[in-house]
DNA sequence: AGTTTTTGCAGCAGTTGGGCGGCAATTGGA
DNA sequence: TCCAATTGCCGCCCAACTGCTGCAAAAACT
């Protein structure tokens, strides 16, 4: 999942970015209003955190920039305890959620799942398909109940086909979604990863290969 | 289906040209006006993306004298953020539609996909004839209400026949439309092709041939 | 250092696009 | 009406491409 964070002060950028990282996010950081719109639009993000104080573009008016450009992704809102009316405006500009400074990152980390799990539809933290469960929040896939042993980027791959059920996802969808954008664009690491989950979660034929478009993930149907 | 791209940033025309061709489209590149109203004009294309700043001859220009030449393929326009007025002046000339920079491929294929179908005379994305429909921006073509297996270019044959229902389509239009320019004129691929399709949607004959002409799609009615 | 995870490489297999030649259908002329 | 020429159709074949898998190296983590 890719996340794009819009924070000015370095010292909470740097922090929000490798603690995002370190829980499997791919992040884009920008560090003005401008940066974060140019971003925002060039990156295929699954949900962005912006502080609404920012120079150059306002948070808000970002926000409603993003908007306007059509980019539905969810936004995450930061304000500072003291503008707490600012949250207001962000939510009216069409942010989603708020949290207000300082916070903790646990927080912040659950609410950016949450968001991005019911952005992909879904109301529940645990997507169910056949004999296969994921839990969003505990990041742990249980197949027959029984939690299965999944490497993060097995768990990665695995999140993002199982939130987009019944689409095509592309391998280059699935390229800018998992990994930071310099990626040797033809490698088949990805086809590695989906070879081994299937191996994983044999005999349920959950991810099919759509020739020349990508994969799907979803309830076995009607193939053929 | 032929997309003339009119751009003069090397970077992105490049991009432009491998995505669309990617998502199944023959493209033609152009990279100033002069060139691009020469491929306009020459080929059978059915649909334009064009960048506004361009050298030679304006984008605004190009499209003026595209529709002044009576082409009436739809046009989408590039516009870079800080041009915005551009726009204006753009669908004034006489585009159909635009996106303004940075932007992501995928909103540019849907808006294509959508600009297409449109003028081909469809206001909704699927094409339902018979027990037969398409869904043009899933690609998918649903026989008796189950998904078909169609290899990619037997879905752009199929695709390109119902957009021109009953209306006779030569061999030489569909080659121009559907391949590359330097294309074996004598080889009988289409034929096979359609042989293919024919059978996968057998036992309903919507496709005919209309001998010495080409073929007509349509729903089974008084063929002679 | 040892283990686990990720990545690159190379070979394999299935699918697809396209060629070739024979066959069928239509047309026009005798 | 019959025959030949033309046009389109179809089955079979092959080459190229795409995707899959196993192995081994590299990188990351303990």
């Amino acid at each position: 999942m890719r996340i794009l964070v819009v924070e000015d002060e370095a010292n909470l950028r740097e922090q929000l970015a490798s603690h995002l990282r370190g829980e499997g996010y791919v992040v884009d950081v920008a560090e003005d209003g401008e940066e974060g719109l140019y971003y925002g639009s060039e990156y295929p993000v699954d949900a962005a955190v912006i502080d609404l104080g920012l120079p150059k573009i306002d948070g808000v008016d970002l926000i409603k920039s993003l908007r306007a450009a059509k980019h539905d992704f969810p936004i995450l809102v930061l304000t500072a305890r003291s503008h707490w009316q600012d949250k207001v405006g962000g939510l009216d500009a069409g942010a989603d959620d708020y949290l207000t400074k300082p916070f903790q990152m646990e927080e912040l980390v659950a609410r950016l799942n949450a968001l991005i799990r019911r952005s992909a539809g879904h109301a529940t933290p645990v997507i169910v398909c056949a004999e296969l469960s994921l839990d969003i929040s505990r990041k742990v896939a249980t197949l027959h109940g029984n939690p299965m042993e999944l490497t993060a980027f097995e768990y990665k791959v695995l999140e993002y086909l199982m939130l987009n059920q019944e689409r095509i996802v592309s391998k280059t969808e699935l390229t800018e979604h998992l990994y930071e954008q310099d990626f040797d664009r033809d490698s088949n690491v990805l086809e590695v990863f989906v070879g081994r989950l299937r191996k994983k979660i044999a005999p349920l034929n959950l991810i099919k290969t759509v020739r020349g478009q990508g994969y799907r993930f979803g309830a076995a149907s009607n193939d053929t």
